[in-house]
DNA sequence: TTAATTCCGCTACCGCCGTTGCGGAAATGC
DNA sequence: GCATTTCCGCAACGGCGGTAGCGGAATTAA
């Protein structure tokens, strides 16, 4: 299995990935410098950019080794379901530097491949939820005249919004007021 | 009025915005410099730096001499209003180009009184959707367990995560769609 | 006219991102 | 052992964002 060459230096990608870690946490997505993630993992710089082409991929990097992470496993009940995808999604939020998800979705509007891996990273469990408030809107649970897929565009693009744009934190209460908006009340 | 020294030049601030503009559009945020766009406009690099403290802060004074023209006057219908709302979003986000938005998004959440800037921008139209959908709400046109801002947050956090992240297309017929999800079918 | 004040352009500089080229190190095949 | 191949470290560089300092230009006050 090994090619021809002298084989890569397996613990290279962990290092690196750990030293940016902790520079990100330590300064920022901004005053993370290259070079000190470099001398920090005890390797060139030259050899991040051979594995990596650009800081923002690095970091990328770094993110879905994080998010994949946030554990999703539906049970059925779409009250229950929503609400653990909701909040799996701030919890991945708030687990991750302010400024460095900015960036990410910067990097994902500029990068066409680092979007798509993003999107893929929360593909399946869009899938899920959309099936699971389809199955809420048949069960006559919340009305029916609202696309499914929207929603979900609705209830992530709110965490966003708030997280991004408006700046007001995400708490647990928001959290439930936003599938207590989606859903309604509990129904006995 | 005029202070004791020499007085500024007025031009300098127009011109300075045109050619940041031009230069934007023709390469866009990361490949447009400080240099080019001072040379374009005539001015030396330390004067743009000397009355706008970064890049994002330049750009971001130019985005809102183009954002500020999107026309909002509500009528009190609160379909109408709320389909006004989420198209001039949509029509405003359409004319920057999309990584200019996601630089502006991630700029925000960066520097705080980017943030602010942005927030003031939209603020005062919030407000009067979230007015127009308590109303709804009050006159049974639509679920009333939901906080309006929340759904405030929804709409324009929807627009914001399909364009940033999922990089669907926002056309009229999605905006349609939104508004139908939020407001329900039409009541004659 | 002269002094004080404010703005402007210019040059030089720092730190960072990302690239290039080279020599050496570590593996494989003969 | 020896050539080949691949990876790594190192040094240097270009371009950009942002800063500092200086000399001169334009204005007001005396």
């Amino acid at each position: 299995m090994a090619g021809r060459g002298r084989p890569r230096d397996a613990g290279v990608e962990a290092r690196v990935l750990d030293a940016a870690m902790t520079e990100m946490r330590a300064r920022g997505y901004d005053e993370m410098s290259v070079d000190r993630v470099a001398e920090r993992a005890g390797v060139a710089k030259t050899t991040i950019y051979r594995r990596w082409p650009s800081k923002a991929e690095l970091v990328m990097a770094m993110i879905t080794e994080l998010t994949s992470a946030v554990p999703f496993d539906p049970s059925g009940d779409p009250r229950r379901d929503l609400s653990e995808f909701v909040a799996g999604i701030a919890a991945a939020l708030d687990a991750i530097p302010t400024t460095l998800v900015a960036d990410l979705v910067a990097a994902a509007a500029r990068e066409p491949r680092v979007g798509v891996g993003v999107r893929a990273l929360w593909a399946d469990r869009h899938a899920v939820v959309s099936e699971a408030i389809a199955r809420a809107q048949a069960d006559g649970l919340m009305p029916a005249y609202a696309d499914p897929r929207i929603i979900v565009d609705q209830l992530v693009g709110a965490l966003y919004y708030r997280l991004l744009v408006t700046g007001e934190p995400i708490d647990p209460a928001y959290v439930r007021a936003l599938v207590f908006g989606t859903l309604g009340p509990e129904q006995s």
